[in-house]
DNA sequence: AGCTTAATTGGACAGCGTACAGTGATGCGC
DNA sequence: GCGCATCACTGTACGCTGTCCAATTAAGCT
């Protein structure tokens, strides 16, 4: 990946605005959000630090650009499946997803919401669910905003539990994960 | 609070650890954690910015040592109240003071656990009610987490809402929160 | 072919957290 | 009360960060 030949001003390195990002994810993946850092990331491009604000307009707006790819891989629900089945499954893909890229959970967290395409469609399809298992658009938007809320901030606590001694009697995080999420169903749709 | 004097080497400031906890927090509840810098602090204390080191350890320590104060500031529950009674006040204590201080809200997650002594108790505390509310050891450590997900990444979410439109329909999030809490507490403690 | 536009380099700036060595007042043992 | 070790503080500096500006040149359009 790395193409370090040495350039001098007005030479083209051919870099785009994915291959941008798809490094970012790169290094966001081997080495950490620590190491993401604008000059190791053009390090990585053979390209100088300044290449990169041709293709992105600054390193939020690149966590950001992340953050929406990332909120892509989220399973979409069927149209035309229980909606309370497919709740739980959007809302443990949801959380899946966060556990997979946890570096981003906290920068999610800390814009506060679902600015991106496809966070805005992650946000729909969930109201859609709701709305088909005949909640009022209030009380379904209420909801979805709970189960957000939980799905990625259980996220956050996850990864990498102290854990003292082998085993302190707790049960893994995905399988907690799952029984409030199933508490939460049950109070949104009626048991 | 400012005191620039100038010193020589040698001299001292009468600087405390806790006189730099306080400046610290003043400048978080005043200017936003984007300028709570060493430098600044040191600033703000009248003395260069290495002297904050003789009184704690490193920005990051100095981060945690706010955050268990500002985990002290939650009401402690009664030990002979209605525990359902006591575990909802107790939760949303929690939400409110994260939501007093949002911006150690990701600092958290991002530590992920309640290492000082009042993250401690906390946690002691909520086990403790939910054990007197009857939920064996293994159950009420799988409660514990899920509650404490939730009042706190309700918090991460609550500030500054984008509210596009004056009112968009949904409800105020301290209200969204009361809801999620009582499907919560519905789905631990059975209805 | 000429001209505009956009990608890239070189260099720089301000700011960050923090380490190291020196200095001198403070407090303790006698 | 004296001597000495400790410790709080300054001065300086290092390496790192994100980002801006001007100069350079290739690519694309007419």
């Amino acid at each position: 990946m790395r193409v370090d030949s040495r350039r001098s001003p007005g030479q083209r390195a051919g870099l785009t605005r994915d291959a941008v990002l798809a490094a970012a994810r790169a290094v966001l993946a081997t080495d950490g959000i620590q190491c993401l850092t604008m000059r190791k990331l053009a390090e990585r491009l053979g390209v100088r630090p300044n290449a990169l604000y041709s293709h992105v307009t600054g390193k939020t707006e690149l966590l950001d650009a992340i953050l929406d790819d990332v909120l892509g891989e989220v399973a979409t629900p069927a149209h035309d499946g229980d909606p309370r089945a497919e709740l739980r499954r959007l809302m443990t893909s949801v959380h899946d997803v966060a556990r997979e890229h946890p570096d981003l959970v906290p920068h999610y967290l800390a814009k506060r919401g679902l600015r991106g395409p496809n966070g805005r469609k992650l946000r729909a399809a969930t109201e859609q669910l709701l709305a088909r298992a005949s909640l009022p658009p209030d009380k379904a938007s209420e909801a979805r905003r709970v189960l957000a809320v939980y799905a990625i901030g259980f996220a956050a606590f996850s990864e990498t539990p102290p854990s003292g001694p082998v085993g302190d009697g707790a049960p893994p995080m995905r399988d907690s994960f799952a029984t409030g999420l199933e508490w939460l169903l049950a109070g949104i749709l009626g048991e």
